[in-house]
DNA sequence: TGTACATCAGTGAACGCGCGTTCACTGATGTAC
DNA sequence: TGTACATCAGTGAACGCGCGTTCACTGATGTAC
């Protein structure tokens, strides 16, 4: 993936991406032609490939956007100080909640790079990175606390418990997809029963049991 | 998919089948062709269209053919008379440590599944039932056990923990089809946590913690 | 400030490869009399 | 038991379509003097 040198390539780098996560989140990435995305993103064939080496190139570039992105993201959702006073509960159900949403919101590029996971392996790496990377901030949070965690091993059970997490959303991600489930249950209740999961399976006492819910932590985008 | 008239042709029939687990298995179905499996089954391209309608429909064979397998499988594995001494944690611990291992043998194909279902809903749907058709036998032999559970809706956390856990293994499986993880651990460990999870989810008591191994059920095959 | 040239950026028709699918043909098995 | 015909089963070369990729060309922007 080359650099643009002139404003007016960026713009049009970044209007092929857009095109392209677009066109992918709808059909997927193998049915998704390179001219199809050079017409949406009102540009060329030549030009996508100015820019990208080939197809793949592409679907690289859309993980490294969302890579930033997410990482980005989860370190300011889960930056101790936003949490000085909650309890270890608060956390988990507001962090629950709001993997959920995200998966579901950008779940046709997840999907995708599922798909791709599977049989390319620098891939499936960096996926995984980024799943490590955020597991870690996690690790750090809830580690402060960790004399709350009955778990014999605290450190294993937060990383554990949260990729059994993360992959049940991916999967569901990916059937959800194509399929709509046959006895779904909303989103909130989903979060509910993972944020239960979570708890329990760490060994945390979920003494109070009202619902928290200050301003929900938005999305951000890296310069 | 045609049925065959003569003993020659199921003949033939197995060994594509058998032919085209292994490649996809290895390989991905995208990137198995149709001579290749030919080929390796020593037939002939023809022959394979003359038993199924198109590529698409030996992807349905295989999973028709899964499908009938593990649901033989599980509900021999499930059966509440193989159960009657054992306590809930014993249970739960030996049917984690079946679904790790199964998960892991066939992963490939597995994987071929769950690319496949992320764009085909009638395939995402057979997938689905299979899971729930478990589930259900699960949740059976957990229910007769009720009064173990503190989980205020026993009914659906049996399901959903056991969607959770399905779903981690079956997204695990996709990634380390193609890359190794980076801090792997190994099955007897991730059974313990899962069934560990299941338990703390459901709100067992795991009294004892001692292992329990009869012999290990065996995969069945149906006639 | 103007001119000449280099490099960047973009265009889209044409190419070519891989692979799913077809089809004309051969051989094997079953059945009727 | 033998013969004739129908149907089943299998073969593999040839076809053709979709789509990734290339490339000769045009136009825009930057830079040196």
């Amino acid at each position: 993936m080359k650099k643009p040198r002139q404003v007016r390539s960026q713009q049009t780098l970044d209007r092929l991406l857009d095109a392209a996560e677009e066109l992918i989140a709808q059909k997927g990435f193998e049915n998704t032609s390179v001219a199809d995305i050079a017409k949406k993103a009102k540009s060329s064939v030549g030009a996508f490939y100015s820019r990208f080496h080939d197809k793949d190139g592409l679907l690289t570039g859309l993980q490294e956007r969302f890579i930033e992105e997410a990482v980005a993201t989860a370190e300011a959702v889960l930056d101790p100080k936003r949490w000085e006073g909650a309890s270890t509960p608060e956390i988990v159900r507001e962090a629950m909640a709001f993997l959920v949403r995200t998966v579901r919101e950008r779940q046709g590029l997840l999907v995708a790079f599922s798909l791709r996971a599977a049989h390319d392996a620098t891939f499936a790496r960096r996926n995984m990175f980024m799943g490590l990377h955020i597991a870690e901030r996690l690790r750090d949070l809830l580690l402060s606390r960790r004399e709350e965690i009955r778990h014999p091993n605290s450190d294993l059970a937060i990383r554990f418990g949260y990729g059994v997490i993360l992959g049940s959303l991916q999967q569901q991600a990916i059937i959800f997809n194509a399929a709509a489930p046959l006895d779904p249950i909303s989103d909130e209740q989903a979060a509910g029963e993972y944020a239960r999961l979570y708890l329990s399976y760490l060994g945390i006492e979920e003494a109070a049991q009202e619902k928290v819910s200050e301003g929900a932590p938005q999305r951000v985008r890296p310069a």
